[in-house]
DNA sequence: TTCAATTGGTTGCATTTGCAACGAGAACGC
DNA sequence: GCGTTCTCGTTGCAAATGCAACCAATTGAA
């Protein structure tokens, strides 16, 4: 009974979805995003393709947790912004594989160091040693379910 | 230069943006949410009203994150389903201060056990002593902006 | 081979969202 | 008092989102 009483804002759904907006607005205030203009739903696509390019938009979905039409959306205004292009695959002609361009590349020196500031501001006084943690207990959970997934 | 190359997928602002969408997703699937013609974003604000009622608009809408024209709009709805209440501040006529009604405060034990069955599952297998850290981070991390921003 | 079931991508639709402009009320200055 | 500035809630608008329906390509089974 007192755990329900503590649920809410104790919850790792709570803080978790908080916490991912209130990082990820803070990170589009603070980025070249808006004059470049991209979104943050953008940024999140290109997190995955600076990992990995040659993925199919359906892969992109699920890393993403977003709708696959969603991501067709945001792959065609990538696409005319010469950021990302589609490639239909070969073998399988169903596929079209997405890859970087020049500028998408490039892009990942333009935002990332702003972001890691943010997050470093965002973290300050915290222990490393908690924040380790943190990300671990987060990554296994996250792993988990994409890869579950698929 | 090594942790630049490793930061997207290993930073806090991917795992908790990726995974609090991924957990509110899970609740969203596993409760009567839809049933019942409420949506995740009704669901955030009920959290915030679980754990105090009567605040003006604008407290949820930073506490949630969200426009206050989004959190005005959720209310309107809210309202129209019999959950809340918006009851004009008779001490600054600028204010509405939020309310939940009978139904409203019902919902919560109806939706609770769901939502943390959901997060039992998905931190299966993750001693309890690293997400107390992992939460404890986050907590801190939350109660640092929200208060800074208001 | 041929036909059913599955999978990947696109599109229409209704909902949700942030931003900006607006109006009402309050606080502060003069 | 009176006007400026600020805050709170509402609304219009464009962009983003999930869902469902659709088409094309692949797979699997009869």
């Amino acid at each position: 009974m007192s755990q329900a009483v503590e649920f809410p804002v104790n919850s790792l759904v709570f803080l978790t979805n908080r916490v991912g907006r209130l990082l990820a607005n803070e990170i589009r205030k603070r980025t070249a995003l808006d004059e470049l203009g991209l979104s943050a739903q953008h940024m999140g696509i290109l997190v995955d393709l600076w990992v990995k390019e040659g993925v199919r938009q359906q892969d992109l979905a699920v890393s993403n947790i977003k709708d696959k039409g969603t991501i067709a959306r945001a792959l065609q205004s990538l696409e005319a912004a010469n950021i990302v292009v589609r490639i239909p695959d070969q073998e399988d002609k169903r596929n079209k594989l997405i890859y970087l361009t020049h500028r998408g590349r490039s892009l990942r020196e333009e935002l990332l160091p702003e972001a890691q500031q943010t997050v470093q501001e965002a973290t300050e006084g915290i222990p490393e040693e908690d924040l380790a943690i943190c990300k671990r207990v987060l990554s296994q959970i996250y792993q988990k379910f994409t890869c579950n997934h698929k």
